[in-house]
RNA sequence: GGAGGGGUGUCUGAGUGGUUGAAAGAACCGGUCUUGAAAACCGGCGUGCCGCAAGGUACCGGGGGUUCGAAUCCCUCCCCCUCUGCCA
């Protein structure tokens, strides 16, 4: 949520940066205007219920001193009428006000690419070589079938389309992808670990920013008004919901979460194995963070991301997101992507975002500066990094000749020791 | 799932429908005293909204209602505790 101060203050600046990402105005407009409603009727109230207050208290002191009382009663009574309706007129337009405010998406950073879409991002950097082949890479769908690391098939029987099922070395590799990355982040970036619930009321999804935008890709069960999570930052985020955060800033927190996301809309993309799917696990960095510090953080997050991969040794790129292709939350975003050679092409695994105060003001997180100021803290989080487009990223980049995939050392302590994923019979 | 009890400020904890935004204590901040500290004493000490300000208004789990007036009464939802049932 953006501040409504800024809005009423700084229309055109506003406006501006929401014509960057090609944002619609309506909300925005009509933010402004219900303000304005809204600021005559709050005084027009408070001043009518001022009167009131006196009026009832020289009631009670009438009726201690033993007199007649029916009439000024009946005075109040109508006053207490007419704040009834001012009130509720004054709540319509609150909501209708709110309504708005929710609608209207973050104001992109002005230092980001200007553009509608993902042709306007720029690439800051590679990292790595692209691994040499001297045969014809396969995709991750084929080395799967032949390791017996994916059945996807199967999965199809159990739940439908998009619901992956690994098994064997495949589930294993997960897994260990998992600790690898918990630890790392734990051990040595700062992060203190979560394991938050997998699903989440409402106010927690407004929180964060998914409702009322995202209603339609998310899974609901209709009984509890409970939604799957699509991301750990819905938990991990609204874990200070509501508060005066009691400890000092910056805090770092991770989890591991499967996340459910029904993609709607993307019927018919990239439907193949596991590279979009409706289920799939991923760790996630969250950072609390003082507002004069969140893009020093933000390149922190990004570092904190890319150390997973670089632990690995795998070929990736960043991207720094142009104004029309950041999230509805977001003023600045960083993709990572993975090389995928069997699939020729790059595979976003990390997302790296500031929110600055725009969940902070949903959320209603705050905390008391150096002043002991109550202010709005920023919020940052980042994938690190999500799995399905990880294992896929190894199982292609380091694919060998004789159809066996070399384990990077980093993991091998995770899987056992062992060096290489060769075809296993099932047992 | 069933029965009962309860949700008040940072914490503990009062609160009879009427100057109660809310007693008291603790914690915290400032001051006095002290070589320094502790103790003692004095003062301060919630948040949002409207307002240039003075000030006003709202908030005692959430929402709604009764009343001239609600932390106090009623309805409803949520949460916590105790007992009990079923169960990974």
């Amino acid at each position: 949520m953006l501040d409504i101060k800024r809005i009423r203050e700084n229309f055109a600046e506003v406006a501006a940066g929401l014509a960057r990402r090609g944002a619609e105005l309506t909300y925005l407009e009509q933010a402004r205007d219900l303000d304005a409603q809204r600021r005559t009727l709050v005084t027009e109230t408070d001043a009518l219920k001022k009167e009131r207050n006196t009026r009832s208290k020289e009631i009670g002191v009438l009726k201690k001193a033993g007199q007649d009382t029916t009439e000024v009663q009946a005075d109040v009574r109508v006053m207490g009428d007419q704040i009834t309706a001012k009130d509720s007129e004054l709540r319509e337009v609150e909501e209708a006000l709110r309504t708005a405010m929710l609608n209207i998406p973050n104001v992109p950073c002005a230092t980001i690419p200007t553009g509608l879409d993902a042709s306007g991002n720029r690439e800051v950097c590679q990292v790595g070589v692209p691994p040499h082949f001297d045969f014809k890479p396969l995709d991750h769908i084929e080395i799967g079938e032949r390791l017996g690391l994916l059945d996807l098939a199967r999965a199809v029987k159990i739940t439908g389309s998009g619901f992956p099922l690994m098994l064997g070395q495949g589930a294993q590799l997960q897994r260990a992808l998992i600790q690898y990355m918990l630890d790392m982040h734990t051990t040595q970036h700062g992060y203190t670990e979560l394991l938050p619930p997998f699903v989440v009321n409402t106010d927690s999804m407004r929180g964060t920013g998914q409702l009322p935008k995202m209603a339609e890709d998310m899974y609901h069960c209709e009984v509890d008004d409970f939604w799957l999570i699509p991301t750990a930052e819905v938990p991990v985020t609204n874990y200070f919901r509501n508060e005066i955060m009691d400890r000092p800033l910056p805090v770092y927190l991770t989890a591991y979460t499967p996340c459910f996301r029904r993609e709607a809309g993307s019927a018919g993309k990239d439907t193949r194995g596991i590279l979009r799917v409706h289920q799939f696990d991923k760790v996630e960095m969250v950072k609390f963070v003082e507002p004069r510090n969140s893009y020093a953080e933000l390149e922190l997050l990004v570092k904190d991301a890319e150390d997973v991969l670089k632990g690995l040794g795998l070929h990736y790129r960043i991207l720094e997101l142009c104004s029309g292709d950041i999230s509805f939350a977001a003023a600045k975003c960083y993709d990572i992507e993975l090389w995928a050679p069997g699939h020729n092409c790059w595979l976003e695994v990390s997302s790296c975002s500031n929110f600055e105060d725009f969940q902070a003001r949903r959320l209603n997180c705050r905390y008391k500066d150096a002043e002991g100021k109550i202010q709005f803290v920023h919020t940052l989080n980042g994938s690190g990094v999500a799995l399905p487009r990880l294992v896929i990223a190894i199982l292609e980049q380091f694919q060998q000749a004789d159809g066996s995939v070399l384990l990077p050392e980093a993991i091998r302590p995770y899987m056992q020791g062992r060096e290489k994923l060769v075809a296993a019979m099932l047992r």
